[in-house]
DNA sequence: AGACAAAATATAGACTGTCTAGGACACGCG
DNA sequence: CGCGTGTCCTAGACAGTCTATATTTTGTCT
């Protein structure tokens, strides 16, 4: 069962959020699912640190939020992007990416012949 | 000029180090610019985020540490990785392939055609 | 109908780790 | 002899996730 490192989630769960709002609205319980959903269960995210997340986003402006309907029929909080939040959600790839190759090199240890 | 993301180095600074050791001991600063220069210059670290960081590991008996001498001469703390340490490498390792992976999913949406 | 589980939002407080911003010391070189 | 730089060290600010708990509404089971 996931959840494995809060700090690996740091760093990487607004760019998730961002990612999964780009198919389409939606509401805060189902964005959690989603990411759990669409990584095969290898990203879990607690309510206690999506919610903060979300507020915190819409506060910065990256995020638009709505009262509706979730499909059970319960009333939720729908979110979706805004121009700044598509712009914002490059930038965090291109960065996860740069990350992601920079630690890569590293465990491959591929440069380094000793010249100088 | 890199030192991008502090939220992205959490959780990924112990794999670093760790990975760094296992080619052979190596003192504080050198471990700093050795991941730098591993990964062409796409991560940094900071020396307040280094230091604490190895004695964090030290204490929790990842890593061994003597006084000796750089390569310059000058005094240096020099670490190596414990038994502990290179368990502890092989499972960060682990969890960081799997973090990347569902990141990757999620990022690539293969998963989800909308059944029900 | 009533009870209970589940969906969904919300928040407080603890905890942990990085950053900025320094300071200290030793060595080598001009 | 003084200065730069390699090297170590530390305090305090800050930000974000976690655990835990509460609340409301809807659907389901007997």
């Amino acid at each position: 069962m996931p959840a494995p490192k809060p700090d690996l989630l740091r760093g990487t769960l607004d760019l998730l959020v961002l990612e999964v709002l780009r198919a389409g609205p939606l509401h805060g319980y189902a964005i959690g699912q989603q990411i759990q959903r669409l990584s095969d269960d290898l990203l879990r995210v607690e309510q206690g640190s999506l919610y903060p997340a979300l507020y915190r986003m819409h506060r910065r402006g990256w995020l638009r939020s709505r009262w509706g309907t979730a499909s059970s029929g319960r009333r939720a909080r729908i979110y979706s992007l805004t121009g700044v939040g598509k712009r914002r959600l490059a930038s965090e790839s291109a960065a996860w990416r740069d990350y992601a190759e920079g630690v890569q090199r590293v465990l491959e240890q591929l440069s380094e012949h000793g010249d100088s």
